[in-house]
DNA sequence: CCTAAACTAACAGGCGTTAGTTTCCCTACC
DNA sequence: GGTAGGGAAACTAACGCCTGTTAGTTTAGG
C-alpha cells in the first residue's frame, strides 16, 4: 500500500498523468490500459479513480495543456512588431525546442487527440485549425510585404508544422547529431523555402 | 449469408484488406474491432477467418505492401543518371502522390506500424531506416556536387519525408486547394530550401 | 456434388469503472 | 509530546461489456 509521492509542485494527479504521458507515447492512447498506468505508478487500477475521474481525462489534459502552451506562444508573438520571417524562425524554433523538451506530451497530443469525446474532439480540432490560421495570416502578411515568396499561406503552413512534428521518429539517432544542429539545420530548410530569393 | 463478391482482380481477401484499410485510418488499429470490420465488410466476424490468419495480418499486408512500393520506387530511381536534385524531387513528388492516391493505406502504414509483432515490427523499421538511409546519400552526392547547399542530409530526409507525411492533415481542405497547387507548393518549399543558391 | 464460404455459439481473457472496506498520515487537542 | 479523530488514498472484489479467435455446422455456387 504504498502512496505516491506527491510534492508541492506535483499532486498525485500530476503524476498520474506524467507516467500516463510516458505510456499513451510508447503503445498508444488504446492499448494502454488503466492497469498499465497503475503498475507504473505502483499503486492499483482502481485507486487511480481517487485522483481521476476517467482514463479520458488524462488524455483530454494532456492534449489541451499542450495545446494552449502553443496557443500562449503563438499570441505573444502576434504582439511583436518583427518582421514576418523572424516570427516564423520563431515560431518553427519554438515547435522544435517543444518538441525535444516535452516530447511525451506532444507525441500524445498529436497522436491520440482523436481519441477525445465530444465535445473536446471538436473544441480541440477548432483550436488547432484557429492556429494554424493565425499561423497563416503571419505568413500572408510577409508575402505582401515581399519577405516572403509568392506561396499558398496554408500549404506552408501545413509543410512547416508537419515537418517539425517529424522530430518524434528523430530521438533514436541522438548520438551523431546534436539538438543545436537539428534545430538549425531544419530552421534554414523550411525558412529557406519560402523566403524571397534576393 | 450474402457472400463477399470477389473479382478476377480483387480476391476476398483483398477486399477485407481494403476495407480494413480504411475502418483502421478512421479508428486506429487498435480501436478498429473485428466485428467493426465484418460489418463492414456485410459477414459475420467468425466468417472473416476463412480468408485471414488474424487481425495483424491485415495490418501487416497493409504497411508491407506500401513499404515495397516506396523501395521498388526509389530502387528505379537510383538506376537513373540524373542530377540528383531531380532525383529529390521525384521523390517528393511519389511521396505526395502516394499520400493523396492511396491514402488510407498509406496512412495506415504510417501510424499503425508500430502494433506490429515481431519480428515483424522489427523488419518493419529496418526497411524504413533502409529506405531514409538509400534517400540520404542521393542528397549526399547531391551536397558533393554542390547542387545542394551543404546540409546534414538525414535531417534534410526527415524534413521532406515528414513534411509530406502531413498532407494526411489535408484531405478535408480540398476545397479550396488544389491536389496540383498543394503538390506544386509543397515541392517547391521543400526543394528550394536545400537547393544551392545562385 | 463437393468444397469454399457463410453461419451460430462460445471461450478465455481483458477492458474501464464502481462499491465497499481498510489503512495510513496529518492535524488538533489533552 | 503522545494520541484520538477524520479525511485522503490505498485496497479487494466484482460488474458488465468487449475483444480476437476457434469449433462445429449449414448453405450455396461452380
Amino acid at each position: 500500500m504504498a502512496r505516491i509521492k506527491s510534492t508541492e509542485q506535483n499532486s498525485r494527479k500530476d503524476i498520474i498523468t506524467t507516467q500516463a504521458s510516458i505510456l499513451f507515447r510508447q503503445k498508444g492512447y488504446r492499448a494502454t490500459s488503466m492497469r498499465d498506468l497503475a503498475e507504473k505508478v505502483g499503486v492499483e487500477a482502481a485507486s487511480l479513480y481517487n485522483h481521476i475521474s476517467s482514463k479520458e481525462e488524462l488524455l483530454r489534459d494532456i492534449c489541451f495543456k499542450v495545446g494552449d502552451d502553443f496557443t500562449n506562444h503563438l499570441e505573444a508573438l502576434e504582439k511583436l512588431k518583427q518582421p514576418a520571417i523572424l516570427k516564423i524562425e520563431a515560431i518553427i524554433r519554438f515547435h522544435i525546442k517543444m518538441m525535444l523538451q516535452r516530447f511525451e506530451e506532444v507525441h500524445v497530443s498529436n497522436h491520440d487527440w482523436h481519441h477525445l469525446k465530444e465535445p473536446y474532439h471538436t473544441d480541440f480540432l477548432n483550436r488547432r485549425r484557429e492556429y494554424e490560421k493565425r499561423f497563416g495570416s503571419i505568413i500572408e502578411k510577409g508575402v505582401v510585404k515581399k519577405e516572403i515568396r509568392k506561396v499558398n499561406p496554408y500549404i506552408a503552413v501545413l509543410t512547416i508544422l508537419s515537418a517539425v512534428r517529424g522530430i518524434e521518429y528523430w530521438h533514436r539517432h541522438k548520438k551523431n547529431v546534436t539538438a543545436a544542429e537539428l534545430e538549425n539545420n531544419m530552421v534554414q530548410h523550411l525558412i529557406l523555402g519560402i523566403k524571397t530569393i534576393e
